[in-house]
DNA sequence: TCGATTTTTGTACCATTTCGCAATTAATCC
DNA sequence: GGATTAATTGCGAAATGGTACAAAAATCGA
């Protein structure tokens, strides 16, 4: 049993902005901080080696608290998946969005996954969905469909990329955006699996380099 | 606790050849198979989700046997995790070692890692490395010393197979074998997470096509 | 043939950990 | 003070990893 001997002094909450204003006794922590640091547990430990109470003292909420805020275990962990993902996204969104040929969005896309990966106080963490969430994939059809839903994500992602580099001309007709976008996806793959084993950033970068000047044709060397 | 009810007639044991002569009770389990079995479940659902007792239904053996055969958990685990790559390494090693075109030994290749990713009666279990070695190796760096073996044996094996294809004059002078690699690397490693999505083997294949082609280039289309 | 020896099996057990929850106490608003 | 919401304590049933110990099944030696 994990408990917290911080004194009661409620930590004052910022009164959020927006919400009526909460009725009973103030929570004694932020929501969004704590599935952080929860997220941040399961995706080094995964999900049958983090237990409750690792999650209790991680993110300062003793169980029960952390039963009322997210549901149970399972719930929790899928949560966590979800805010995973939207981070993800969110650092990615805009080099998709945004006008540049394509060599550099490709760099910028892989160097924000290795941000991702690579960060991270005791050692790189790696990808969430590469890491635990493809294990729990086999046997739960939620965690599966979520797992699914971001590798499709991912290469229509790509794809689009590429469908606008074609239409620029940077890339010759024979270029099939498709194609191009699944081996996109796979170098993300590579890269997370082996960041988790430890393979140093500037081995992956190499690797990353190798592979855009494969799919955008090698830069004037 | 899990318990045979097999009635105690030892299963005749096949007078290992070679060996002297066990000396007291014989084994009512063979090891080589036990050790398929513990793979199995290890694959499947990852180290800290698979109990011991799962281990000893599986293997049929009780839990001082499996202790006093294999060790403690963690110690069949790797033994496992040893198991697995060699069985991966003999169903790969001949395709590498014999003559044929480049384009032809990549088909094969990953022919042989879509069986061992797509094997399996309770649905597709991935790759041992993947799915859930890599996830061990941040902590563990026993196990993590063996997955980086993994990874750089098949990036090897990789790149002399294109080496060899460059000489033979079936790449262009501008191949770079190690790129090519690392991509035909990632390959495999997209493959296995979607496999464990239980991404269906038509698609995978389709991804393997794409690659291929990239790597070697489209075949006269 | 028969007991001693060796090795494995089967049963039971232990200390811990795990997840989940009920009951109580604390803080805040009305 | 009453209502409302959250924190804290602590329980409990089950599962977990590991082990002690005796019974069982084989070989070996006399």
């Amino acid at each position: 049993m994990v408990q917290k001997s911080k004194p009661p002094a409620a930590a004052k909450e910022p009164q959020r902005r927006g919400e009526p204003k909460r009725r009973g006794r103030p929570r004694a922590y932020e929501p969004e901080i704590a599935l952080g640091k929860a997220l941040d547990l399961f995706r080094k430990q995964g999900f049958a080696a983090t237990s409750l109470d690792d999650l209790s003292a991680a993110t300062g909420m003793n169980r029960p608290s952390l039963y009322g805020a997210f549901g149970d275990k399972r719930e929790l962990y899928i949560k966590s998946y979800q805010r995973y993902r939207e981070d993800a996204r969110a650092s990615m969104v805009e080099i998709f969005r945004q006008e540049m040929p394509v060599r550099q969005r490709l760099e910028r896309i892989y160097a924000a996954a290795l941000n991702i990966y690579l960060s991270g106080e005791t050692g790189p963490r790696g990808c969430f969905t590469v890491v635990t969430a493809a294990s729990e994939a086999v046997g739960d059809p939620e965690i599966r469909a979520m797992v699914l839903e971001g590798l499709t994500d991912l290469d229509k992602a790509f794809a689009s990329c590429f469908r606008r580099a074609k239409e620029k001309g940077e890339l010759p007709d024979s270029a099939d955006p498709a194609v191009l976008a699944q081996l996109a996806s796979a170098t993300i793959h590579t890269i997370a699996i082996r960041s988790r084993a430890r393979v140093p950033r500037k081995e992956l970068e190499e690797i990353v380099k190798g592979a855009i000047d494969v799919m955008v044709g090698a830069k004037s060397s």
